[in-house]
DNA sequence: TATCCACGGGAAATACAGGGAG
DNA sequence: CTCCCTGTATTTCCCGTGGATA
């Protein structure tokens, strides 16, 4: 390996798709995922999963992290990863089950036909599947859940959202015998593990101080997703400047950067008359209640009613967009 | 102490989306 | 595919509350 002065030595630890050798504080959930799949290696049907809980918090890894390993153990586990965001209808689902086991069979036929040519090839061949649906809650058609179960196929449901089953058929969700399984928000001292880790192998020794990582780690408030890649975007920055070590001034400016884009991404998933709101608040920086509808009224093209707006402010409160200060009058609204 | 007025809870009204019939 | 109905989500209206102000 040549030393060319650069910082990062491994660009794919820093990439979303990259399964670590060893996952950091998910103990508990690696050893609840284990216990429910272990069984295919002997040959048994896995016990069904759901996995729930905040974006970058390790669900889609650790998933993927135990595919990799009962893999490694069993020639006949089949397992099956699906991403629910890019395929939501049934046919979209069925025909990623039918070509991950057959690649070459014709797809243009009815889900059901494919669903079952799916589960006949599954027999055949006797593997023992268990299905990963990422983003479960965008799934148009869950009563494939059932049936997917009935014939023996192991499940792991992956979702942000701790209710995405709740619309489910009552007895579906009793059929399937789910054994629930949350990840929380990783704390600050357990991101700057894992960013230890990452830059272990992924940076040249010593391009990081120790206490920049705690930065990265206490600004991605729980995401490791996020904490990763504001490492790696600072990691560019001082690559930029020719630099050969990670300054205060590159980290400071990456999660710069992350928050913007949080921000952005947050800003625009709320209505028209919201992000008006927000704009005006940064504007000013700080600014009255009194005064920000008043002002919001003179700019809007059809204004909401005083109550709508307090119940939006409440909502850019909560979002962490702005903070409010004073508790009951004379309310201030400030940018974050 | 009396009055003021932004806040927030809740009911009513309205907008919107999804599902079924034709 | 369009239209209509129904259930859900959002917005508006109304009002009691309690700290601030005079």
């Amino acid at each position: 390996m040549v030393d060319d002065g650069g910082i990062i030595i491994k660009e794919e630890v820093f990439e979303e798709a990259y399964i670590p050798s060893r996952m950091l504080h998910r103990e508990g959930q690696i050893r609840e995922v284990a216990r429910c799949l272990e069984p295919v290696v002997e040959g048994r049907r896995a016990l069904n999963l759901f996995l729930y809980g905040p974006p970058g918090t390790g669900k889609t890894t650790l998933v993927k992290y135990m595919f990799d390993d009962l893999s490694s153990r069993s020639m006949k586990f089949k397992p099956i990863y699906i991403n629910c965001w890019e395929r939501n209808s049934k046919h979209a689902v069925a025909s990623a089950l039918l070509s991950s086991v057959d690649p070459l069979a014709p797809l243009k036929r009815t889900p059901a036909e494919l669903l079952e040519d799916f589960l006949g090839s599954v027999e055949r061949k006797e593997y023992n599947v268990v299905v990963c649906l990422d983003e479960v809650d965008r799934m148009e058609d869950k009563d494939m859940l059932y049936d997917l179960s009935r014939a023996g196929i192991g499940l792991v449901l992956v979702s942000n959202d701790p209710y995405a089953l709740v619309d489910l058929d009552p007895r579906i969700k009793s059929s399937l015998f789910l054994n629930f399984v949350e990840f929380p928000k990783y704390r600050p001292d357990e991101l700057v593990d894992i960013l230890k880790d990452r830059a272990e192998i992924g940076l040249r020794p010593g391009a990081i101080e120790p206490h920049l990582l705690r930065v990265i780690a206490v600004s991605a408030e729980g995401d490791a997703r996020v904490a990763i890649a504001t490492l790696r975007n600072a990691a560019k920055l001082a690559e930029s400047r020719g630099a050969s070590k990670i300054e205060k001034d590159d980290v400071m400016q990456s999660v710069k950067a992350a928050r913007k884009l949080k921000v952005q991404q947050i800003l625009s998933t709320l209505n028209e008359e919201m992000r008006l709101l927000y704009s005006i608040v940064e504007e000013h920086g700080e600014i009255s209640s009194a005064e920000l509808y008043q002002i919001y009224r003179e700019r809007s093209k059809k204004p909401v009613a005083e109550r709508t707006y307090r119940n939006y402010m409440d909502r850019l409160v909560e979002l962490k967009l702005v903070k409010a200060e004073g508790d009951v009058r004379w309310r201030r609204y400030k940018v974050v």
